[in-house]
DNA sequence: AGCCGCCGTTAAGGTTCCGTAAACACGGGC
DNA sequence: GCCCGTGTTTACGGAACCTTAACGGCGGCT
């Protein structure tokens, strides 16, 4: 019901055309990041961390099998080309170069939705990095969303959770009030820092054998708090 | 040079087409395994362990999106549809059923070539996910569409069995209720989470021996439902 | 010393979420 | 045509949860 929204970069320099796309892919409840170079392109493929690419071949700067090839030094994001050039030739050569799928203009909407959502599938089976945190008996899985204290599993409520999955994720380092804020609780949040600290308060109460003396959830006083991980930090 | 060679499971029941594609495929070191029809397609999908099938839609005894939908109760072994229906909207079923990709007939050769690299680029990066679940006396053999508790069948009606094989097959993670409907109730679907509620009620009372205390479909609030799994959490 | 900000703790109220029951429509088998 | 299993839809009580507020301790600063 409330999954993350899911990004998807359109690299096109043709103004009406990312209108369009804009408009399209809106609709279908995807937030859409616009590049109209090359260049810009392969900066917003790894600061705006989209979950599937749009290139067009026609780009002003670079040629676009040259981004592709590019982004495939790197990274492994599903890529849906869209192309005036229809040949045979052109699919394999774009699909050879580590396109996912390659998709002549003019195409339809319903088909291009329908071909995100298989990249998206791709995207998922994936992206299933070994994300677990565990240390001294405590170990959050952050891949099937399970915390367990010696073994023993431990039941969180969903804003705990949540606030303790960003804390694994940077685990040894230190996470700010804002940060928490903002991770847990949305951009666009008017929550006021006392989230925060009522949400550690249940957190140690459920987790920490002592919750006056905190083995794991150690507060950083004036900043913020920090999950401890004896081994890098 | 020595690769290991790959399989393609060709599901087609023209003759002439399978020995287009015979011919075709071999001549790209491709090994070829082939079915006339979807029973034999699934049965041969199960024991050739092929690394992608080309699926024909026209089949004689069960529809082709049929097959697919069979196939990805327990596969994600990748699917490209060949069809002579080349409409919108027949792509867009077929990619939501499960396919990987969709081919409108006729097709040239190298695209088709260099669409199969696409689809084995895909399989080399996931697992083979385990065909049956078992778990202190539940088992669900998802090939068989079997489901036992200890020892004894029990009888699901369509909709139970595949709320609970999409649980199997992600056993031990959560799965999202907006999972669960996609997956179950489709992709362009109005659904209700109320629906995924009712559906492990009544899974819950058919398969759980105190269904107030669930021992395996344990309830995750806020975010959805996990098959409890011993062994790898 | 006294003030103030930060943090931990506790409690109460309202809301959301879940489990459960029941009514209705639909289709197949007999 | 009738019965039964199934899927869909609505409703409701209770529990879990989030928010909000308030209080006290501790330390730093003036």
């Amino acid at each position: 019901m409330d999954e993350p929204r899911r990004t998807v970069l359109v690299i096109e320099d043709e103004l009406p055309i990312r209108r369009f796309l804009r408009a399209a892919l809106g609709a279908q409840q995807l937030h859409v990041v616009e590049a109209a170079n090359g260049a810009d392109g392969l900066a917003l493929a790894a600061s705006a961390a989209p979950d599937v690419i749009l290139l067009d071949l026609g780009l002003p700067d670079i040629d676009g099998l040259e981004v592709l090839a590019r982004l495939r030094e790197w990274s492994t994001v599903p890529v849906i080309v869209l192309s005036a050039r229809g040949q045979e030739a052109d699919k394999v050569r774009g699909l050879d170069a580590g396109a996912d799928d390659y998709l002549g203009k003019p195409f339809g909407v319903p088909e291009l939705a329908a071909r995100i959502r298989v990249a998206l599938r791709h995207g998922d089976r994936e992206a299933a990095p070994a994300s677990v945190y565990a240390n001294a008996g405590l170990r959050i899985d952050l891949h099937s969303r399970a915390v367990t204290r010696d073994g023993v599993p431990l039941h969180l409520s969903p804003r705990q959770y949540r606030v303790l999955a960003v804390l694994a994720r940077h685990a040894g380092r230190v996470v700010t009030h804002a940060q928490l804020l903002r991770e847990v609780w949305g951009e666009a949040s008017d929550a006021s820092p006392d989230y925060v600290r009522i949400a550690i308060h249940e957190l140690r109460h459920r987790l920490e054998p002592d919750p006056v003396r905190p083995r794991w959830l150690r507060t950083e006083p004036g900043v913020g708090y920090r999950l401890i991980d004896d081994a890098g930090g």
